[in-house]
DNA sequence: TAGGCCATCTGGTCCT
DNA sequence: AGGACCAGATGGCCTA
């Protein structure tokens, strides 16, 4: 699958940067989130609960409809031998068995993504209507960028602040920031403070 | 139209 | 046995 892929090379470059590249996703990832930050978030299908429990639902048409599988389709599931696991089951049973393991992953699968939702309510990101919301990887990779950021900066901040107690013995307190002279650069995107405005093509 | 992203289904494995 | 977790497969939607 093509899809891994992306996800992976990005994953080996965010590897690769330095603590301070929470930003640099803007090269990694750059085409995913200019486009997440440009277009407007598209009405994604979610057919929630609905797509079990209702079998009209837009998923069913995809014809992998569990609730729709005709029983002709179940007779010849059973001629095959196919479900071995449970032998010793009939057809329907196997059947209420598989939809409702199928309905268990998918609550799983929503709940995953409220969490990553929740991820992305944290992040500092445009958080607009009119942005799409990030994608999967993006969040993660963003996440853990943005980590590694708030902990550069809560070190230099104790750095500043034992270097104010002391005096002079201390070298004074480097930003961690390419080309941030102090907190007043900060301010270019309100949605990345680390400064970087090539992300905020907003 | 290709590629990215996603939701869902499915079978396998591990754990309780 | 049943549930949780995982990864592969599949197909739909959207954008460049």
């Amino acid at each position: 699958m093509s899809c891994g892929e992306g996800a992976v090379q990005g994953m080996a470059e965010m590897k690769a940067m330095p603590a301070d590249a929470y930003l640099s996703l803007a090269h990694s990832y750059g085409h995913t989130l200019y486009g997440a930050l440009r277009g407007a978030e598209p009405t994604r299908r979610f057919p929630g609960p609905q797509a079990m429990d209702f079998p009209g639902s837009s998923r069913d048409k995809s014809g992998d409809s569990s609730e729709e599988q005709s029983g002709e389709e179940e007779e010849e599931e059973e001629e095959r031998g196919s479900e071995g696991k449970v032998p010793g089951k009939k057809p329907k049973e196997r059947r209420s068995l598989r939809l409702s393991i199928n309905a268990r992953e998918r609550r799983r699968m929503h709940d995953l993504n409220d969490a990553l939702d929740g991820l992305r309510s944290v992040i500092p990101y445009a958080h607009s209507p009119s942005v799409r919301k990030l994608s999967k990887i993006a969040t993660l990779l963003l996440a853990k960028n943005y980590i590694l950021m708030q902990a550069q900066a809560l070190e230099e901040m104790r750095r500043l602040v034992a270097y104010l107690n002391q005096g002079p013995p201390l070298a004074p307190p480097v930003y961690p920031y390419p080309g941030t002279a102090g907190p007043s650069a900060q301010d270019k995107c309100p949605a990345f403070p680390g400064g970087n405005s090539s992300l905020c093509k907003h």
